[in-house]
DNA sequence: TTGCTGACCGACG
DNA sequence: CCGTCGGCCAGCA
């Protein structure tokens, strides 16, 4: 199978592999991808997946806070809440609040 | 082609 | 504690 290796495929890839019912930060996918300083390319890489039409849950990517500040680019501000809520995930005023607990560290669980 | 923008993060005062 | 700034890199006018 083909595999990109373009940073904006890499970032589609991780995505993907997000459990349902935990998330990540932008940071430690970008950190993953070996550009931690680039993490605003993952969150602009997660703003073409709508556009392309592509299956990343991009709802279960947030800010290394827990906060959902990408939420606006999801059409509806509580689309993205619904949708974390939908997988069991707790959110109050945008804040995920056992971030801790169900945080998803591509570099600890994909274990590189 | 140049320049601005952006769903972030960490450092500094 | 809080506000500000630089950096990283790809897309778009």
């Amino acid at each position: 199978m083909m595999v990109e290796d373009s940073f904006f495929d890499k970032v589609y890839q991780v995505s993907r592999l997000i459990p349902v019912g935990r998330v990540t930060s932008y940071g430690a996918i970008a950190k993953y991808l070996g550009a931690a300083r680039s993490a605003r390319m993952v969150g602009w890489a997660l703003n073409g997946t709508k556009t392309r039409g592509m299956d990343v849950p991009a709802h279960r990517v947030v800010n290394r806070k827990g906060v959902l500040t990408g939420k606006q680019h999801f059409g509806q501000r509580s689309l993205m809440q619904e949708l974390l809520e939908n997988e069991g995930i707790i959110i109050e005023n945008d804040q995920i609040l056992n971030f801790s607990e169900i945080f998803w560290d591509p570099e600890k669980e994909l274990a590189l």
